[in-house]
DNA sequence: GCGACAG
DNA sequence: ATCTTGTCGC
C-alpha cells in the first residue's frame, strides 16, 4: 500500500494507458492542455529543483527503442546532486514533432516514482508552451506530476524573435513569439553562446522559471540539472546493454 | 503542394 | 536522439 509514498506526495495521475496512436495523443493534449498554468508565480526561492533527461539506445525491438530515463534533484543552495535516480523501457510511441512527450513520458514518470524528495521544480529537455498546440513535454510534466515545470530546450520548435534584441551578454533575453503570442524566450546563459529556448510548463511564470534556469546555469550553456541528468541517463543506458 | 520539425 | 575524427582555442 505504501510501496509509492512518492507517488502520492507528487500527486501523480498515472494514466491508465497511453495512446496507441497519434490520433489518441492528440486528443489527450487538447483534454489536458486546460489543466495547465502558466501564469505562476510558482517557487521564487525553491530548494530542490530536478533536471530531466532520456537517452536512447540503438537496439529496436518489437516493443520500442531503448530509452533510459534520469531524474537528478540539485540543492540550489549549492548546486549539488542530493538524489538521482533512472527507469529504463522500450519507447512505445514512435518519435513526432509535436508528440515528443508521449516517447519519454512514461519513462520519466517511472523514474519520479522513485523519488523520496518531492522537487519545488521540474526542469526538463525540450519545449513547455512554445508548441504547436501550447502543450509541450514541459506542460505535459507538470499536469501530470502537479509541480512546478518549465522547458528548457537546446534548439527552437515554433516561434521567432528579433535577433536584434537579444544581447550578447550572459543573461540577455528576447520573446519568443508564434503566431503573434508570447510563448517563451530566447536566454544567453552564457556570453557569446548560443542562447536556450525557455517556456513554461506548469506553476510557473515565465520571469520565474528564467531566474531559475540563469541561476543553474553558472558556467555551462544548459543548466546544471539538464548536464547532469544528461549523462546520467547515458550512462544507465550503457550499463544497460546498449 | 513543399519543406520543416523539441529529443 | 544517435552515428563519429580531428581540430581550433582557452
Amino acid at each position: 500500500m505504501a510501496a509509492r509514498p512518492t507517488l502520492q506526495a507528487m500527486r501523480i495521475d498515472v494514466p491508465h494507458a497511453w495512446p496507441r496512436d497519434e490520433a489518441e495523443a492528440l486528443a489527450l493534449q487538447d483534454r489536458l492542455r486546460p489543466l495547465a498554468d502558466h501564469h505562476g508565480p510558482g517557487p521564487q526561492r525553491p530548494r530542490y529543483v530536478a533536471g530531466l533527461d532520456v537517452a536512447y539506445g540503438g537496439g529496436h525491438g518489437a516493443e520500442g527503442d531503448t530509452v533510459a530515463a534520469a531524474v537528478v534533484v540539485l540543492d540550489t543552495a549549492t548546486l549539488a546532486p542530493v538524489e538521482q535516480v533512472t527507469a529504463t523501457a522500450r519507447a512505445a510511441f514512435p518519435y513526432v514533432p509535436g508528440l515528443f512527450a508521449f516517447r519519454e513520458l512514461p519513462v520519466l514518470i517511472e523514474a519520479l516514482e522513485k523519488l523520496s524528495v518531492t522537487p519545488d521544480l521540474l526542469l526538463c529537455d525540450g519545449q513547455g508552451l512554445a508548441h504547436p498546440r501550447r502543450f509541450g513535454l514541459a506542460c505535459h510534466l507538470g499536469v501530470v506530476t502537479g509541480l512546478p515545470a518549465a522547458g528548457v530546450a537546446k534548439t527552437p520548435f515554433v516561434g521567432t524573435w528579433d535577433p536584434a534584441a537579444l544581447g550578447d551578454a550572459r543573461g540577455s533575453s528576447a520573446p519568443l513569439v508564434d503566431a503573434g503570442e508570447t510563448v517563451g524566450r530566447v536566454l544567453r546563459t552564457q556570453t557569446g553562446v548560443k542562447p536556450v529556448y525557455v517556456s513554461t510548463g506548469h506553476g510557473v511564470d515565465l520571469d520565474t522559471a528564467c531566474r531559475h534556469v540563469l541561476a543553474l546555469a553558472p558556467a555551462y550553456r544548459l543548466p546544471e540539472t539538464t548536464r547532469l541528468a544528461d549523462r546520467l541517463s547515458r550512462d544507465r543506458l550503457t550499463s544497460w546493454g546498449a
